[in-house]
DNA sequence: TATGAATGAGCTTTCATTCAT
DNA sequence: GATGAATGAAAGCTCATTCAT
C-alpha cells in the first residue's frame, strides 16, 4: 500500500468514526450527509468521494466496529484461561461496545430496515462471526465440562440480546458503574450456562 | 359512547392495526402515509381524519399493543399460581407478543429516534408499566422464597433484552416452534433467577 | 318570502358575519372553512348547503358589510346638513366599519389575490358605489362653496386610503379613543378639501 | 467578501428579486416555491440552497425593498433643501416604489398573516425606521415653521394610508402619468400639514 | 338540512445524490 | 480531492370540496 492509499485509508476512517458518532445519537435516518460531513468540517460532496453511497458509509461503520469486536474477542479465546474466565471477559468486552459505540455496535437495529441487500449479506455474516465466537467459548465450556446446557445457540440469543439490550437503558451517570453492570451481569448469565 | 364514536373508534384501530403492520415491516421511516392508507384502500389524507399525524398514528400503534400486552399480563399477575408459573405465563405472553406484533411491539427501538418529545414520555411510561410487572413476579417470587436473586431490576433487564432479542431472529417457518422456544426461554432464564 | 326562505335568509346571514370575524382574524387564506364552521358550531359540509364554495362565502361577507357602509352613508347623504357636517359623518362610519369588520371591511385587500374573476367585478363594482358616494359628497361641497379642489377622484383617493389605513395600526386599547381618531382625521383631511 | 460570497449574494438577489416579482402579482399565498422557482429556471429544491424556507424568501423580499427605500430616503433628508421640498420628494419616492415594487413594497398587507413571528418583528421594525424619516420631515417642518400641525403622527399615517393606497388603483396605462399623481399628491397633502 | 367521512390536488420541505469547476 | 450548487424524487401535511346517509 502506497503512501496515498495509506492517507485515503486513515481518511476514510476518519470519516467512518464520525458518521459512527452521528448515526449513534440520531440513528439512521436522523443522520444526514450533511450533518455527518459537518461534524468532519467537510461537505457532502466529499464523502462521495470516499464512499459509493450513505448506505455504504454506514455499512462501513458497522464493518469497521464490530471487525474490532471480533479481533479483540478471538484474542481472550485463544488465551489459556478457563471457559468460565472467557465468558467473563467477553461479557466485559460486548459491554464495552455496546456502551461505547451504542448505535454502530447496534446489533439491535434490525438492519433489514436500514441496508440494502447488497449490504446485507456481510452484516448478517459478520453479525453471524461474531456470535459464533460466543458459540464457542460456550461450547467449550460444555466439553471441558464448566458449563452444561444442551441448547447453545438459544442460550447464546438470551445472552447477547440480554447484553445488547444494556444499550437502551444504560446511562454513564447511572447509579451503577459499568464495571459493577458487567459483575452483575456476568454473575447472572453464568447461572443460565451452568 | 354513541354509535357513531363506536364506529369511529373501530375504524381507528382498524388505521392503527393496519399501521402497525407496515410499520413492523418498513419501520417507522420506511412506511410512508401512503402505505398505510393503501393497505386500508384510503387516500393519506383520509388518515389525517382520524390521527393529528404520522407521529400520532405510530404512537397509537404502540400504545394499543402495549396497553394490550399490559391487560393480558396483569390478568395473570392475580391469578392464583405460583410465582415460577406466572413467570412461564409472562414469558409465554412476551414471546407472544413480539412474534406476532413485530416492530409494533418493539420495545428495541429507541423511541428517541422516533417520536417526537410529547409521544415520548407516554411511551416511556408505558414501558415503564409493562416492566413493572415483571419487577412484581420476581419480587414475588423472591418474597414466597421461589427466586433467590438480589438485582431485580437487573435481572428484569436481563430478561427483557433476551426475549426482545427473539424478534431479531424469529422465523414462523425457523427450526424451532414457537412452544419450544418459550419452553427453553422458559426453563434458562429461570435458572437465573433461582 | 315563504317561512323557510327567511330561515334560511337568517342563517346565511349568520354564516357569513362567522366568516366575516374569522376572516377579519385570520385573512382570506388563514381561515377554514373548518375554522368558519366551528364559530358556528356546525361542520364545514353545511356551509357548502348555503354556499357555493369559500369565494361564495367571503364574497358575501365583503357584500354584505360593503351594503351595509353603502346604505348607512346614503342615509346621510339624504340629510339636510352642511356638506363639511357630511363628510365629517362619512369619515365617523367609515372609521367604524374599517375598525369593527376589520378584514371584511378591507378595502385594502387585493381581491384580486383573493376572489375568482366571477366574483371580482361584483365586488369592485360595489367599491365603486361607495366610492361615489365619497365623491358626491365632494362635489356638493364644491357646488356650494365649502370645498374648493379640482381633483374629486383623486382626492377621494387620498381620503379612502388614509381612512383604510387606520386598520392597519388601530388599536382598542390603544392611546387615541376612536372619537378622537375620528375629530383628527376629519380635521386634517378636511384641510385637504378646503 | 470573497468571490464566491459575492456570486452567492448576487444570486440570492436574483432570488428575491424573481420571488418579489411572483409575490406581487400573485401574492403571498398565491405564489408558490415552484412559481418562483420557475421564474428563475431553477427548481425548487434549489431555493432552499439559498433561503431556509418560504417565508424567509419573501421576507428578505420586503427587507430588501424596504431597506432600498429607507436608503434613498435618507439621502434626500441630509440634502439642503426646504421641509416642503423634502416632503415632495418623499411622496416622489414613496410613490416610485409603491408603484415599481407593488406588493413586496407593499407596506398594505398585514404581515401577521403572512409572517410567522420570527420574521415579523424586523419587518415591524423597519417599517417603523421608513415610517420615522416621514416623521423627521415633518417634525422638521414645523420647526423651521414651514409646516403648522399638532399631531404629526397622525397626519404622517394619513400621508403614508394615502400613498400606500395608490396601488390598489394605479395602472400604467391610466389616466394620469406618474408625475401627475405625484403632484398631485404632494399638492394636496401639503395643505394637510400647512 | 346537516354530518361524518373521504378525496385529491397542491403545497412546503427534506435530502441523497450528482457534477462542473 | 474537494466544493458549491443544483436536481429530483419523495415525503408529510392541508384543505376546499363532495357525497352518501
Amino acid at each position: 500500500m502506497g503512501f496515498k492509499e495509506i492517507k485515503t485509508a486513515k481518511k476514510k476512517e476518519d470519516i467512518i468514526r464520525s458518521a459512527a458518532k452521528i448515526v449513534s445519537k440520531k440513528g439512521y435516518h436522523g443522520a444526514t450527509m450533511e450533518d455527518i460531513a459537518a461534524e468532519l468540517l467537510m461537505t457532502k460532496g466529499a464523502l462521495y468521494y470516499y464512499f459509493e453511497n450513505k448506505d455504504d458509509l454506514v455499512y462501513h461503520c458497522h464493518d469497521l466496529i464490530l471487525s474490532s469486536a471480533i479481533k479483540t474477542l478471538e484474542d481472550y479465546l485463544k488465551s489459556n484461561i478457563s471457559s468460565t474466565d472467557k465468558f467473563k471477559k467477553a461479557v466485559e468486552v460486548h459491554v464495552e461496545f455496546v456502551i461505547a459505540e451504542k448505535e454502530t455496535f447496534n446489533m439491535i437495529i434490525k438492519p433489514q430496515h436500514t441496508f440494502t441487500e447488497k449490504r446485507l449479506a456481510p452484516i448478517l455474516d459478520k453479525r453471524q462471526k461474531y456470535a459464533n465466537i460466543f458459540d464457542e467459548i460456550i461450547q467449550q465450556g460444555i466439553d471441558n465440562g464448566e458449563f452444561k446446557i444442551t441448547e447453545i445457540k438459544m442460550a447464546r440469543m438470551m445472552i447477547l440480546g440480554a447484553l445488547n439490550w444494556i444499550q437502551q437503558w444504560y446511562l454513564p451517570e447511572g447509579k451503577k458503574s459499568k464495571k459493577e453492570i458487567v459483575d452483575i451481569y456476568s454473575d447472572y448469565l453464568l447461572k443460565l450456562l451452568k
